[in-house]
DNA sequence: AAATAACTCGAGGGCACCCTCGACTTGGTT
DNA sequence: AACCAAGTCGAGGGTGCCCTCGAGTTATTT
């Protein structure tokens, strides 16, 4: 219904931009908890400002997130369309990794290292419902091993969430992915 | 040389003794980053008595870790006298991440969350020296893939960390580390 | 151009943690 | 028992973050 509240004025407009902008750049860079008032100087402006548009952090969170979730939703579709099912697989699991290693914030949320909004957590779950479809094809076609549950997913996604976000480790999550890949093979 | 400075007076031996306990159990429950006013509130000591005997955090480091990271060579003994150099290896793994399963703050140091001292860095350094003997073993023996290097245990280490402090994530550790050994296998 | 609803500002109060320092207490010594 | 070095205490100052609210500004409407 309502296609959402009344129309802003031109310049509170203009500010909840910068604010979006901003916030979308210190969530990727920093992680979900990144400071507002960090948040709030890089746009340009006060911190009132940044609660009169935002009034919780979660506020941005639901303006930012699902687009960044969305495309895991392109990556499973693109996985469905490639025809080797395990090759499918693979791509899907590294393009969703390649995803949160440059974006700290989509990594923080997929890993759950916040608490989120029962709203955002039905989002990430919905992409996993996505990524059950890609790994029964991959099992059924007798590539993946048939006792790896989408709910194995999980554990994959916050250790690598780590790997991602250890300056030690990030540069080589390929070939660590590699090795546990090699694990998941029927 | 000298055994250690001068003997603390009897009062301040027992409270020293109480802070280590407390920062032991609060390092193991909470991680390295415990908040020191916490141990000194648990010790029953005053804030500025931890500060007396415990300049700074890493002081605590120094006092509490060494004896925990020694549990890791007795683990590569053991692992050493095994006679299958795979089970070795394995035990070695498993017995690791069950101990830092247990202990929070062990693993913060294992993964290194917070910025060590020198020393405290060497002392991880050394435990993935005693590893490398194993992995080389297991690989002679033509059992763990060639192309593994004791480096790969650093992401290993680095996203079991993760998995095992997820509330959602640890119950199933060990289910989660058999997918990643078996892509080891050679 | 006057009126006003909408918006912006930032000082300031809260909280959690860090750490210091001068006043007090106490164990050990002579 | 008198002394004092050693030890303890905790108020308080510093930082970084959270969030609010009343006073001031500005876009828009008439």
């Amino acid at each position: 219904m309502a296609a959402g509240s009344k129309p802003l004025r031109a310049d509170a407009a203009r500010n909840r931009d910068k604010l979006l902008g901003a916030a979308t750049r210190a969530f990727a860079a920093r992680g979900l908890d990144a400071p507002l008032e960090q948040i709030a100087r890089d746009a340009g402006v006060s911190i009132g400002t940044l609660y009169a548009h935002f009034a919780t952090r979660e506020a941005f969170f639901e303006a930012i997130l699902p687009a960044q979730l969305a495309a895991l939703d392109d990556l499973a579709e693109k996985a469905l369309a490639e025809p080797d099912p395990w090759q499918a697989f693979t791509g899907f699991i590294d393009g969703l990794f390649a995803l949160q290693a440059e974006n700290h914030g989509l990594n923080d949320a997929l890993a759950q290292r916040l608490p989120l909004s029962p709203a955002m957590l039905e989002a990430c779950h919905a992409g996993l419902r996505q990524a059950t479809r890609i790994l029964d094809r991959a099992k059924t076609a007798g590539r993946l091993r048939p006792d790896f549950e989408p709910a194995d997913l999980v554990p994959l996604l916050v250790g690598m969430s780590q790997v991602l976000q250890s300056e030690a480790t990030s540069p080589d999550w390929r070939r660590h992915l590699g090795f546990f890949l090699d694990g998941l093979r029927a």
